[in-house]
DNA sequence: TTGATATTGATAATGAAACTCATTAGTAAT
DNA sequence: ATTACTAATGAGTTTCATTATCAATATCAA
């Protein structure tokens, strides 16, 4: 059952508030349309969609906002080794890691519960306090596989 | 029992005779520099401590020669994240992931055979091809829990 | 040696992301 | 509505890591 969009606006309003930040038209739009995205998207990528919704919209509102979205929990970063950052929503999203074809990019979402839990094995073992982990996986697809 | 130093000397050279490249006395002096470090460097690091021994050291050729490393299978990149990948030496080691201290960076090397062998069954499952892995975990170690 | 080719290092170019700042917009009290 | 305050915006600049260019140099095989 996952939250509806007026849900992350009301989460993000929350969010600002207590921060003494503002909900504007731009940080709404950019809200609505990224939730909306089915893929992880890059800011770059966003703002181009953005452009074509807005086209006064400005390249750092856009950074600006997945940042403050991130802050809010409502996005996630993904480093895919890319050189470049890539969003996914967050928050009516269980947590999952990537398997990623490194021939054509395909993406697969996957959650392993052992692995968490012995990842968390891992960290308590060195007295470390869990903050956050980043599991990708780069293989070929079986697709790509084909093509030889 | 680690290889010798020699080892990814020959190692180095017989991949780039397979590539019809060239053994050179900067690449030498990369290679051996490279090999000697306990930390996981960066390319500017890297380039840092050559300069000393080399003033006439160019920045491309640390980044070309890191690269040509990590193709020849004597160094791994490694990316946590920063904005700079961090390579280090694989040859002679046994392949480990990374627990990283959001706080001061500090950053153990640990192996779980259980969390390996879980991937290859996800990546089996999906009927992928693995190529490479990255687990990065992030925590407050120890040491910065006490630091409030 | 010589000729073909690879390498180098200085420098320029690129691309992602953060920063600057003058202008605009939102807020809450008058 | 007017005001005063503060936050937000977007154009443009800046930074930083990394890659590309290219003329000069080094290496190799014949
Ligand atoms: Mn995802
Ligand atoms: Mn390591
Ligand atoms: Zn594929
Ligand atoms: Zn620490």
């Amino acid at each position: 059952m996952a939250l509806s969009s007026k849900d992350t606006h009301s989460v993000f309003t929350k969010f600002l508030a207590e921060k003494s930040l503002r909900m504007t038209s731009q940080r709404e739009l950019i809200l609505k349309t990224f939730c909306k995205q089915k893929k992880h998207v890059t800011a770059e990528e966003l703002y181009d969609i953005l452009k074509k919704l807005d086209p006064s919209i400005g390249h750092a509102t856009v950074y600006r906002t997945l940042k403050l979205l991130s802050e809010a929990g409502i996005a996630r970063e993904l480093n895919f080794g890319e050189g470049s950052v890539r969003y996914e929503p967050d928050l009516d999203r269980e947590h999952h890691d990537h398997l990623v074809c490194v021939k054509c990019g395909e993406n697969i979402e996957f959650l392993d519960e052992e692995i968490e839990a012995l990842q968390k094995r891992v960290v308590t073992k060195y007295g470390y306090e869990l903050v956050d982990h980043s599991l990708n996986l780069y293989g070929v697809c079986p697709k790509c596989q084909e093509t030889k």
